[in-house]
DNA sequence: ACAACTATACCGTCCAGATGGTATAGTCAA
DNA sequence: TTGACTATACCATCTGGACGGTATAGTTGT
């Protein structure tokens, strides 16, 4: 006979249960019946461990932030303590993510799901607050780091959806420019003026 | 006896059913029959003019598309043939789109129909394509427009999802840096060049 | 002018299938 | 004994879609 999972190992297998239905047949074809069939439990087990669909979700995309926050945490303690850090790990750690072909479809179906379930949103939505309050206190200018952020978020949304992408040169060519583009605006006394010509062009 | 609408003046009240029920209450409200109430026929009705939910769906992204394409030939015309006019008409029009607080759910909704409505994927793919297409023309080094392009994306994406959006006097200043950055590197024989100082830096 | 006809713009009803969720009774290994 | 399930039956609700029918507008032949 087999032995019986712990509880801790069907909750992973039920994530990736999940995931994998939604990057083979997205968030339409991503039933309770359908999850449990992937996980190879049944319908009463999976409602055993997650209460209702949305409990469901909410931990999913919990169980894909913790991973994305871990290899970010790896990537900035490589980077140090150097100003615009966080902002280069931030960087790396979403274009790491984006490439694996395997996810675009898998994530454009979680970004899908969180317009259905209200939690997973507001989990999205601090979890952002609180890479933005990072990218602030990194050291840069502030205005230029959030520019920066989203020529990242930009970039990811664009992998993602497949709207246009740049071909893996390209992209690459561009992320390098966002990377060496980190490293201007240091001070953050820095302070910006618009004009046709402003300061924090000539500081480059 | 009340007189017929002519067909295009449904049409048009339908679209903006689905708009509001979108912005109101999300995808998952979009029924056939919701949107019927919503436009005052009934669900025969609108059957009657679109044969299927997702021919609906596909003719709402037209729709809406449109609107934001005709805008964006107004704003083109106004920056006229300079180099990078048509960057900053795209800014331009995109900021226009995502400052209107109504407009921040309807387009996330949006967005999140693509996920499930396949045919609608493919017309702003194809919209993005063209987008890129003309960006590339725009006598601006290539890579930097994308990454402007990019910019601009992931503002939208940011206001779009509220993902720690910048508050406006904020979002004015960013949105001013990327125009400004629009009016460089408008030679297109600029080559850039990889190091810890490219050239493209020195350009400024 | 007018009847005959056609096309358009709907309405109201019905339906098979799927969904999330509940309830219950039982299994089985540690 | 208890935690971790399985298996099955069931329910209320909703969905897109198909259908037959109807009212009005416009066109055409005479």
């Amino acid at each position: 006979m087999e032995q019986n999972r712990t509880s801790s190992q069907t909750r992973e297998s039920i994530f990736e249960a999940c995931s994998q239905i939604l990057r083979r047949e997205g968030l339409t074809n991503l039933t309770l019946q359908a999850v449990a069939n992937e996980a190879g439990i049944s319908k009463g087990g999976l409602l055993y461990h997650f209460e209702t669909k949305e409990a469901l979700i909410e931990a999913l995309f919990e169980y894909h932030n913790n991973k994305f926050e871990e290899r970010l945490e790896e990537l900035i303690a490589i980077e140090g303590e150097k100003p615009g850090a966080f902002l280069r790990a931030y960087a790396k750690a979403s274009v790491e993510q984006m490439t694996d072909p395997e996810n675009a479809s898998l994530y454009a179906s979680l970004f899908a799901a969180e317009e259905k379930y209200a939690s997973a949103h507001k989990l999205m939505r601090e979890k952002y607050v609180n890479w933005q309050r990072q990218i602030n206190q990194s050291g840069l200018d502030p205005n230029w780091a959030l520019l920066l952020r989203f020529a990242v978020d930009g970039l990811w949304f664009a992998e993602m959806h497949r709207y246009a992408p740049p071909d893996p040169e390209q992209r690459e060519k561009i992320v390098q420019m966002i990377l060496d583009l980190t490293h201007h605006f240091d001070n953050p006394g820095n302070k910006i003026e618009h004009s046709r010509n402003p300061k924090y062009l000539e500081n480059l």
